[in-house]
DNA sequence: ATGACTGTAAAATACAGA
């Protein structure tokens, strides 16, 4: 079975890219963030002509998660419990399904904008309840794992110049330690092979050439549990999907497994 | 070559992204 993550930053600007990349390599299960679409414009019809059923969590213009899967999707949970809310309510960044034997989540952690900013002490809470929400699934004999846009490097290493980052969100120690959280629930960190360079960045930024010149962060992560770990074949960064015109600042991260 | 931000609508600029 093959399992992606990929932040799409708009599955309607995507759309294109989206089917051609579903189709090329032969994904069976994909978590998309950032939808940017509200549910009733999610292009269901179009994926269900390649075969795919599509659960979504998605409000409008912001955020917005889905999981699309080939091989079955069942007992789908839709939000994070207890999540916080933010500005008000609960914003949609989190689904769950079970896909072909795998129970999966597409999770879009919240950005953090400013290290003590509000945005960035809500981002630590969701991290918190998300652990909570994980934990039964972590310690079970079913192959599981926590897929998407974490918006945290896990370690310096995964950035490409820790100086640049100084001071900033996804790389502070309490953001890390999020991630600790998790893998003391028996969740660990899948780390893809980069298909070039020595790091397996999975988002560069738009603006100065970061692409090109390879300024990237690994923040789309995999945590899977033992039995999904055992069942790896091989995981990557599809940066080819990062190229060219209308290509999403993030690449998607496959993971293959013996399912 | 991989190329100098992009997407949405609270739209003709503001906001978010990380």
């Amino acid at each position: 079975m093959r399992i992606a993550t990929w932040n799409v930053n708009s599955i309607t600007a995507r759309l294109p890219r989206l089917l051609a990349w579903l189709e090329s390599s032969g994904t069976d299960v994909l978590c998309i963030q950032e939808t940017k679409c509200a549910d009733e414009a999610f292009p269901y019809a179009e994926l269900r002509e390649l075969g795919y059923e599509a659960a979504v969590n998605a409000t409008g213009r912001w955020n917005g998660v889905a999981v699309i899967s080939r091989v079955g999707l069942e007992d789908v949970v839709s939000g994070l419990p207890g999540g916080p809310d933010y500005d008000g309510g609960q914003e949609p960044r989190a689904i769950s399904a079970t896909c072909g034997g795998v129970r999966v989540w597409s999770v879009y952690v919240p950005n953090g904008r400013e290290v003590g900013h509000d945005h960035y002490a809500y981002k630590l809470r969701w991290l918190e309840a998300l652990r909570d929400a994980v934990a039964a699934d972590a310690e079970g004999e079913r192959p599981f794992a926590v897929l998407g846009d974490y918006n945290i490097a896990p370690t310096d290493d995964d950035v490409y110049d820790p100086a640049v980052f100084e001071g900033a969100t996804h790389v502070t120690p309490a953001e890390r330690a999020a991630l600790g959280a998790l893998r003391d629930l028996g969740l660990s960190d899948v780390v893809p092979r980069p298909l070039k360079y020595d790091h397996p960045y999975t988002y560069w930024d738009y603006r100065q050439l970061c692409f090109p010149k390879n300024r990237g962060m690994r923040i789309d992560l995999v945590y899977g549990n033992a039995p999904f770990v055992k069942a790896e074949q091989d995981a990557y960064v599809d940066r080819e999907e990062r190229k060219g015109k209308g290509a999403s600042d993030h690449a998607p991260v496959v993971v293959d497994l013996d399912v």
